[in-house]
DNA sequence: CCGCATCCTAGAAGATACTG
DNA sequence: CAGTATCTTCTAGGATGCGG
């Protein structure tokens, strides 16, 4: 385990709000869907390598319950599930903004000992405006 | 020994910053600080209902070590250490600001079914100031 | 008083197989 | 394609005891 999720008793509105986005993928997953607006599951699949399908569908219904992100299911032959992020989320990200510029500085330290994929050179980390 | 906790590759700077403050206390410890500037070790411990002395060790310590706070070890003969947030410290804080205000809302949703230590209560859970 | 070392547990995360 | 169920692995976190 990466994090500490738990839902238990909180100390202080940080620890609360923090909460909200504890898991491995929950970070990325707001940084996916702020990035594209709207992300099918395997999409997001793709965009979080390693991954597995439990993981992101578990993180996935619990900041769909946290009404972080929407859930637009098309009842169409080949199934096809839209995720994006609710006005609550968005309000989320845009605090974790300043939150980013600092973790990017962080991994091209870190990054430089450790390792760190370089996907995060592609866009703007500190949160891409998607066009 | 206890392997370092996994700051693995990032996919995002989000997902960098989270890392900073992932571990149960981190957000209560940022927050402690923030709200009295200075605290001895006891006076966190005490701060944090429940949390253990190992945790709150080596949270502090990896805090240190990613530069979020201070360590001032006082060479007396009752030994005093007290730690403060650095300038990296605060501003990580100030970005939490936002969250904390989002966190406390859900606080109050939250505890109504699963309980919430009421402390929050007693000062400005989105940052007190220190006055 | 501060805080490290050791052992142990709960549960988060991973891999895989299967269903609609 | 989307999502669930099951089994395994990993490790953060808790409990306790010792040392400076």
């Amino acid at each position: 385990m990466v994090r500490a999720p738990r839902r238990g008793p909180y100390v202080c509105g940080i620890d609360a709000a923090l909460d909200v986005v504890s898991g491995k993928w929950k970070g990325a997953i707001l940084w996916e869907l702020h990035a594209h607006g709207v992300r099918r599951f395997a999409e997001l699949r793709r965009g979080l390598p390693g991954v597995s399908e439990k993981m992101l569908a578990r993180h996935l219904r619990e900041m769909e319950k946290d009404g972080l992100v929407c859930r637009e299911v098309h009842a169409e032959v080949p199934p096809r599930v839209e995720y994006s992020l609710t006005g609550h989320g968005r309000t989320l990200d845009q605090a974790l903004g300043p939150l980013g510029v600092r973790g990017a500085e962080r991994m091209r330290r870190e990054g430089s000992e450790e390792g760190v994929v370089d996907v995060a050179e592609a866009v703007d980390v500190a949160g891409p405006s998607r066009g």
